[in-house]
DNA sequence: GTGCCGCTTGGACCTAGGTCCAGGGTCAAG
DNA sequence: CTTGACCCTGGACCTAGGTCCAAGCGGCAC
């Protein structure tokens, strides 16, 4: 299996080689091999980590709480839990983001059904929602930080 | 009803004075009032009004995606239209996203109960959804810009 | 009338997560 | 041995969404 120069792993991972060079620096990627010349090169196995960063970042994750998913290996429950507890956080936070969402789609659907009268009770019928306490803050700050143990060995994917 | 300046805004929807007039900046409160010395005089409408804006934040609207759900009016089709393309994108969105997430809390979980031997087929039992396509990238960007008509009355709630 | 707190403005600064640029080295093809 | 596509580095810059600061009024209590 071949190994890739920064261009041929952003290509293939679709991101910016800025980016690649931008979660090495912030430790999400962890320094590759060189070549004599400096040149980055990475294991093909590095496509799947990116695009992972990617899809993680796409779930809310920061990048701080990626770095942590990156470390968790199988049985290591420490490093696991920390995150798991994070990851339990978000999907709490994204059922409730589906059922404030629906509130609004059907308020907005409704207003554009309405013969424009029957809503005319409230002046702005998107804003009753959250007078009467059905959309809540959703608090988007983490509750605890996560410390992101540098002495675990990083999970590569490489042998 | 008493009307209140900016401090009490802020108390009362939990926000900051600086936000407040970040929100009247970039358009998405509509300029108050002033006091002959120029202090900013506000309706208690708008605690509901900034309440609703954090809310918004929170479901993953951008400020300019939240100033068009503000523009909505009872019987305003045209406005509410496009603004039910995007939330409804949000709500799908979010419907996968608590789909991958529950993914991932499954797999940690399986890391925090697994002998550690049972796994150890992945090098990464995370990095294994990404390589079997269970987590996609869930694009972050929004796929048309939102214009955001100016010639619309803005719902400001007050009479 | 003097504290003191609250308000005003413009503009600088901040975090996250990138993105771009200049100046310069590498390498294979022609 | 030059051209062009690639790579390197450090550092400046960008967007969103705020947050802070200084200098200077306003207004009420004592």
């Amino acid at each position: 299996m071949s190994r890739l120069r920064i261009g041929e792993l952003a290509e293939a991972a679709g991101v910016r080689k800025d980016t690649i060079r931008y979660y090495e620096r912030t430790g999400l990627l962890p320094a590759p091999q060189r070549t004599s010349a400096g040149y980055r090169v990475y294991h093909p196995a590095d496509v799947e980590r990116i695009k992972f960063v990617r899809a993680a970042q796409g779930l809310g994750y920061t990048l701080t709480e990626t770095h942590a998913l990156l470390l968790v290996r199988a049985g290591d429950a420490l490093a696991g839990s920390d995150i798991l507890a994070v990851t339990r956080v978000k999907l709490r936070e994204a059922l409730v983001r589906v059922e404030q969402l629906k509130l609004i789609e059907t308020g907005l659907e409704q207003l554009g059904e309405a013969p424009s009268h029957e809503a005319e009770s409230d002046p702005c019928p998107i804003l009753f929602l959250v007078r009467d306490g059905r959309l809540s803050q959703l608090a988007a700050d983490q509750p605890e930080q996560m410390s992101v143990g540098e002495d675990h060995t990083t999970c590569t994917g490489k042998d």
